[in-house]
DNA sequence: TAAAATAAAATCGCACACGATATAATAGCG
DNA sequence: CGCTATTATATCGTGTGCGATTTTATTTTA
């Protein structure tokens, strides 16, 4: 059989194998604070600034309105965001955080450690592959 | 705010980015051969051995049976693989490949060329890429 | 300025992904 | 040998992801 079309020899099948591994590393951890992890991912845009638009948060996250609009909502739901149709723009509907979403980035501070302690790998690895995996993500676009 | 809550001091997000635009490259490709990045990932499974049972397969690409099983189902619809129940032990359903499944492994050939074309990496960082993820990946489980 | 193009969100349909639970079959043990 | 534990799949509910389409609002252009 042809070597490239085994699963061993094929570089995307880890790198999709170790996002979900990371997801699931998160999993426990988020549950704490009742988050999922894009919903942390969300939450951590707007706790470094807000309010940002939909489609603002969409970009960073590289996540399409198709997605991003259910998960806001659900967020809304919970009471961590609040949806505000702009004026001077119908169009646009900004995203803030409620002061139950403001509050949880206290709880939320423990997260990374607890998430690398849990994966059990070295900062220094991390850093490699931070840095290989961002070089690749920007050529790749 | 804590560094650490910031998106771009987090090792996981573009990992888990990647994954996501590694799945968007292969769609197109795979588009013209009807599967999908998890389905061509159960069809290099079974052309690499063939029968196995759910759970080997499952194991192989670390996927639950609430996800394998729908998949697998899927699969037989489209006459890719069949299903039969092992007459020694009526538990465990073993996947085989259709002639049609077969086949396929011939217009299969071309996806890995097509993909790192598409992705625009150079196949060095490709294979750092996989030895740095494969070895935090084994460290993590 | 009215019609066409564009832009921002939302909606819809389908396919994962996973925890939790259910179901059925076999294995193990007293 | 029957009863319990275990094993292999299947099912269910919820939450992503994404392409395609739709809706509403704004901008551009003829």
């Amino acid at each position: 059989m042809d070597d490239e079309l085994k699963l061993k020899s094929q570089v995307c099948f880890p790198v999709y194998a170790l996002s979900r591994e990371i997801v699931n590393v998160y999993r426990p951890i988020l549950e704490e604070i009742d988050l999922t992890y894009p919903q942390y991912l969300v939450m951590m845009v707007l706790w470094e600034n807000e309010p940002q638009k939909v489609n603002e948060i969409g970009d960073k996250l590289n996540l399409d309105n198709g997605t991003i609009t259910p998960l806001l909502k659900r967020m809304a739901a919970k009471g961590l965001i609040s949806r505000k149709r702009n004026t001077k723009d119908e169009r646009v509907v900004e995203i803030s955080l409620t002061e139950s979403g403001k509050q949880l980035q206290t709880k939320a501070a423990e997260v990374p450690q607890k998430v690398v302690k849990a994966m059990g790998i070295t900062p220094e690895d991390l850093m490699q592959l931070k840095d290989l995996v961002v070089k690749i993500l920007n050529r790749a676009k």
